[in-house]
DNA sequence: TAAACAACCTAACGTTCGTTAGCAAATAAT
DNA sequence: ATTATTTGCTAACGAACGTTAGGTTGTTTA
């Protein structure tokens, strides 16, 4: 609190006279940031389109929230476990309700023969766990943009590290 | 300190009758760490095999070592960042030549033919990550077991979701 | 113009933190 | 048998933590 304050120019105390408690911050980012993703796949989603075809739109919009707002997601991705009931049993619903949304696709793609997937909810988690790294090592300032970053990552996760040979 | 000492079953301050300070276990976590994945990953290395085995076997022994250790592992993965210095720099010099063993196994693979990617650090950095996210998730007593788990993974990275058509 | 509110202040509260000092008992080494 | 070493204890330190109480000042609102 009183890093932030001085970050702020102020008096730790005085931040009380705009928040209730230290976690209402970590509250009011972790369910910002839910609604920020949650923006961000609902304005692509597409049920009509192929299954990669949403799958890449998906993921281009999660890559997008998640360069858009490092130190945000940083605290979305990690620190939501310190969250008290009921913001806790909340945003996991939140969480899991987000994952649906691929597992929905993956779900698609298989159907329509697009996809081959070991197991559907490791699939989910693989595509996901490649996506929430990035706020590790993503600098606006790097040569890889968002844009980009995307499309690699599309590509890997699609195709794999084999050689294409269609 | 007095969670540790209550685990325990001792006094916080008998803990330093062991321990030089609270960081020190830190750097004992993070370090002993490094060195079981370094094991494990030197022991299955053999450049003679082709990238895509060599892959597979570096994916094997991470999942192994990561399943075995979940919660040092979720430290060495996550609390490095608190070291001071110069651990914090020596971390990150064993991390990067952790990095480069798979570099060089997808190094390989390019020049092999067997693989295709659109960008080799890229490469590594989603590979890992996906290694990296299994600690959040893993149980011993959940029904997917770490040979399973590895190779659900190499899988997916080395042909991706889309429907294999050779 | 008066009342209400917002945004900040100083001072301090009770708690928790990592850690030290100094001592006692048990175990190992000479 | 003595001396050292290890492992634990109690008591307490100073610092940092999140937070509250109560007051001042400037800005909106009635």
């Amino acid at each position: 609190m009183r890093d932030l304050a001085n970050a702020l120019g102020i008096e730790a105390a005085s931040i009380y006279s705009h928040i209730r408690s230290k976690e209402e911050i970590l509250q009011r980012v972790c369910f910002r940031m839910a609604e920020e993703f949650f923006g961000a796949i609902e304005a692509v989603k597409d049920e009509d389109a192929s299954a990669t075809e949403q799958l890449k739109r998906a993921i281009s919009a999660h890559v997008q929230v998640l360069t858009r707002n490092t130190e945000a997601s940083a605290v979305f991705l990690q620190e939501w476990r310190h969250l008290s009931e009921p913001y806790h049993t909340d945003f996991l619903a939140l969480r899991d309700r987000y994952e649906n949304y691929f597992r929905e696709i993956i779900r698609q793609g298989i159907a329509s023969g697009e996809f081959q997937v070991p197991d559907e909810k490791f699939a989910v988690l693989t595509i996901l766990s490649g996506l929430n790294w990035i706020h590790t090592w993503y600098k606006p300032e790097g040569k890889m943009k968002p844009a980009e970053i995307a499309g690699n990552l599309s590509a890997m996760l699609l195709n794999g590290l084999k050689t294409n040979l269609n």
